[in-house]
DNA sequence: AGTATTAAATGACTAACAGTCAGTATATAA
DNA sequence: TTATATACTGACTGTTAGTCATTTAATACT
């Protein structure tokens, strides 16, 4: 009785390729400026269709969003599995969130829309419920990689890992976002290079979160 | 001949009776859920008449946006006309944007659209303008404090002012939205007080930008 | 095979809303 | 009192998210 089981198979195709025509129009557009038409045109299927595997053209949204997030989230398991020194992880934790930014600039700038209720309108639940658990792993992959290095020595024990996790995620964040937006302008403004703040504002947080076997092993390297 | 003049004025307060009625609209909705014709109402005013004064709901929205942008401004500028010392004006900078966060949660959630064009619609250029100037207003405020802590010795004279600016706000803004946003969340799940780590974030950060001195002096607080 | 049943897809339709504009009212000038 | 300019109105248009009665296709049954 493989019938059903094939079915079951077509329908997350059809959700994924649901998927890939929204990525492609809001990457083009971004939510406001997109139409369900062209989203139902670039899948060649009816609108209709769209809101058999979506509730919403919020939640189709979050769901290419959440793509975003899967990439960035296979990177860090790959990267907590690694032989890599604590220290070395959570120097490459923020490397690869930068990196991600660089390479993935259209998923960074969806994860924004996640993190501001005041502009969901039409976010189902259940969408909200499934971000709110894949995030959770992802945090939980960065506090246990902090959780390691405190383990390790080189990160200050009177520090709280989950503080510090979440101390380095959105300084960095900001600091992209700024940066993506904001970037030129602030280049001719004020003559100042964003991408190099980050590297800055990382370089100065790390050396006060480390402890004195943390920097030592930092300046070594 | 002053009926040019009067006229002038009225037009302006009529703008501001606008905004009233708006910013009451936008603070109980957010902007996707407020309808032009519920500001209306509550402007006792046609539709129409709304679209003289501003060109978009958009614009609108921005508008009672840079009422918040406003006041911070005009609280910063007080502080940086105090005669305290340039190390507790950096303080108080971050106290200040803290005591802004907590009693207009409103606007501070409304400084987030102006940073993400990628959903702006209808945003005409002339507010987009006016926005990058007033907004430019309030960096140059910022990066003043910190230069004047730089000159006084108590700043790392190794960092720019203005990229140390940057990074303390971006990074209390990063985490006061999401103290906005999940705090709950962030509460239950991992027992984290994300005021509390704001605070930490901030500790860390001055540390790790002033100098010996200026540590002393702020060990003395 | 032919027929019944179930599931998938359609697209014309509705409702809601931003934005417009021809027309009205009000104030000033002649 | 009449003419002109200015402020305002609200019915109207166009667009688009979301719905649902109907059609099409696939599977099950006899």
């Amino acid at each position: 009785m493989g019938i059903e089981e094939r079915k079951e198979r077509e329908k997350e195709h059809r959700k994924e390729e649901i998927l890939d025509a929204a990525q492609k129009v809001f990457f083009d557009k971004g939510l406001p400026t997109a139409t369900m038409d062209e989203i139902a045109e670039a899948a060649e299927l009816s609108k209709g269709t769209l809101y058999l595997y979506y509730k919403s053209k919020e939640d189709l949204y979050l769901g290419v969003m959440m793509r975003g997030m899967q990439v960035l989230f296979s990177e860090y398991e790959v990267l907590a599995a690694s032989l890599d020194s604590p220290l070395r992880k959570i120097i490459k934790l923020s490397e690869l969130y930068i990196d991600f930014f660089a390479s993935n600039r259209n998923f960074f700038r969806m994860f924004h829309f996640l993190q501001m209720p005041q502009f969901h309108k039409q976010v189902s639940e259940e969408m909200q419920q499934y971000c709110g658990v894949e995030t959770r792993r992802l945090w939980d992959m960065v506090i246990g990689i902090m959780k390691k290095g405190m383990e390790a020595g080189i990160l200050r024990s009177d520090l709280d890992p989950t503080e510090i996790g979440i101390i380095l995620w959105s300084s960095s964040s900001a600091l992209m976002m700024r940066g993506d937006t904001e970037g030129d302008r602030w280049k001719e403004r004020f003559n100042i290079d964003l991408s190099h703040t980050l590297e800055v504002s990382n370089r100065l947080f790390l050396n006060a979160i480390l402890t004195d076997k943390g920097r030592k092993e930092f300046a070594a390297i």
